[in-house]
DNA sequence: ATGTTACCGAACACTGTGTATGATAACAGT
DNA sequence: ACTGTTATCATACACAGTGTTCGGTAACAT
């Protein structure tokens, strides 16, 4: 990719973010992220249709980002979904949100959350669909599989949302076994 | 109330909905709601402040009447909070979300459902904290409160957005089993 | 050296917002 | 029935934001 389009891609990926933590997406206009990145009008538009667009495309950026760097110099892809202990790949998670690479916690925390838990919570129920042991545990046997998958995505990203709004005083390891203590009935411990 | 003014309201609600039934709410513009409403632009600024008022103040009746038809006649507001069996709380509130008065479930299955849910969880979640055993069952003692709540209050919103996403084949009853499954475990049954 | 491509800046048409005005008719109280 | 109040209307308006166009310039790849 040519480096000026990076640049300029880079530029109003920060600019945009760095409004989003400020204020809500709605307010935004186009005009305050070309000023702070600095860029022209038309070189907006050639990049994104729309401003829809740019936050799609961030947010793809983000969720991707999460999930790749949960492996941490492992065996790629296979550490998350077939990892030995299910149970820590929420853990996992938590504490890669915690150390808030990407200022992806600025995003979660201000007020325009909604926007990108309700992301996250799409793509976090199709890879359980696709993984149905991801976070381990059973499904009581009555329930339809995409309710529970529904169930306990929104579960989790309930579990993130209440964690960032109340301070994220509570380490991630108590965290998980709040998730786990509510979803599974406390029958699973992580140790 | 002056009958205009109560007249114009109600034709201003309306319009609204009915395009909310049809087009997401960032693409519903003033124009379009005062011409199907036949009032003036004036008229319509002197009722709500922005459009976002007007969205604010259709939540809140939305939710006032879903809370108010619950008791059928009956002794008042002691009838939902006080109820001898708590567990049919859940199956009086689906069963109401069925009837569908008020067009209710036209907003809650299109595409603006997000609106609603998130208005619906937060005084759902309000409505919980004061009244703990609204919904029976207990809490896992090592949860905080607010956590809990947290985590009933997302799981009924979340199990009515499943419900209308899947075209609500299911009848409340089921429904409601599907819930307390999910969050106490099986350990209660509806009868 | 050359052709391609991204960027700039300025202008532009267009849509939507929220306000102001003066006239009219429905309302409420006496 | 009379009178003052108030909601409504139609129109016009200033203003902000969107998305496009175009000719010129500089960075890029070969």
């Amino acid at each position: 990719m040519d480096r000026r389009q990076k640049k300029t891609r880079e530029a109003i990926f920060n600019a945009f973010t760095e409004l989003l933590s400020k204020k809500h997406y709605n307010q935004i206009t186009v005009g305050e992220i070309i000023e702070k990145a600095d860029i022209g009008r038309a070189t907006f538009y050639a990049h994104f249709e729309t401003k829809d667009f740019l936050l799609k495309e961030l947010c793809k950026e983000l969720f991707c980002h999460i999930f790749d760097a949960t492996e941490e110099g492992g065996d790629k892809h296979q550490h998350i979904f077939n990892c030995d202990a299910p149970s820590s790949v929420i853990l996992h998670l938590l504490q890669h949100l915690q150390k808030n690479d990407n200022n992806i916690l600025d995003l979660l925390g201000c007020e325009n959350n909604e926007l990108f838990l309700r992301y996250f919570k799409e793509n976090l129920k199709e890879l359980i669909n696709n993984h149905p042991h991801l976070f381990g545990g059973e499904k009581p046997r009555e329930l339809p599989d995409d309710y529970w998958s529904n169930h306990i995505s929104s579960a989790f990203v309930e579990t993130v949302r209440w964690w960032i709004h109340n301070g994220m005083k509570e380490e991630p390891q108590m965290l998980a076994n709040y998730f786990y203590a509510a979803v599974y009935g406390n029958k699973m411990q992580i140790t």
